[in-house]
DNA sequence: ATTTGACTTCGAGTGCACTCAAAGGGTGAA
DNA sequence: TTCACCCTTTGAGTGCACTCGAAGTCAAAT
């Protein structure tokens, strides 16, 4: 698969595709003949996966530890489930705080149409 | 009330005070008879309103738009209650998509504890 | 009187996460 | 074969939201 295509399922840019390569997130994509890149169905799954880290505000530094963990193999899981359970309760979190501001945005709401 | 009680009371900086100011989000802090700035009651309740439209997410841009016409007095309301309620639907969907990834990250996290 | 330290303005610097540009190579259609 | 258009790498540029530094003022303490 082109890196167009990677693009388009992903939903990430060629540029972040590459980006993503060079500091390390995404390792060893497979070249073709001509040297370009050659993404597989795994690296795909991979993307996602880092994509759904992203959206839940894991910094970019976090997943490349997390990514050079998974390339140590087997034995760095504890240590990736634990950098996990962290960013899920920073998630969680995240989600108790939006749900008690947006509280005080409908208040302020309600304030403006009762003015009208 | 100095800059430095508006800080610590605000929970932001005096640095993000003053750049808040330069910036057109605050107007018109008082000043004392050195220059220094006074802030009032008043000026803390805005600030801390500021604050939930940042944390939740909203861009200074938009933040400057808002302040601008809160100051153009009480017939800008609409166009106010209408940015609020553009915000809070992005709020809203923030915590739903927040919702749906943390349930990514539990399956992950299921899937690391049962390989232990 | 001098030192200390907080304040002022304004412009410049920082960190993050991209995003793009330049220079060059490969491939397929007209 | 020439054109268009993709790809490659590397380094530089961008946008956002701060954050800091420099130069100078002012007031209270020693």
């Amino acid at each position: 698969m082109t890196i167009q295509e990677a693009a388009q399922r992903s939903g990430l840019s060629a540029h972040t595709l590459r980006y993503y390569e060079r500091i390390g997130l995404i390792h060893s994509v497979g070249r073709n003949l001509s040297g370009h890149r050659d993404y597989a169905e795994e690296d795909l799954r991979w993307l996602d996966f880092l994509t759904k880290l992203r959206t839940t505000g894991m910094p970019i530094a976090d997943m490349c530890r997390y990514a050079e963990l998974r390339r140590m193999g087997e034995h760095t899981s504890p240590e990736r489930l634990a950098m996990l359970e962290l960013h899920r309760e920073r998630v969680q979190a995240r989600i108790a705080e939006l749900s008690k501001d947006i509280k005080v945005l409908d208040l302020k709401i309600d304030v403006y149409k009762g003015r009208v």
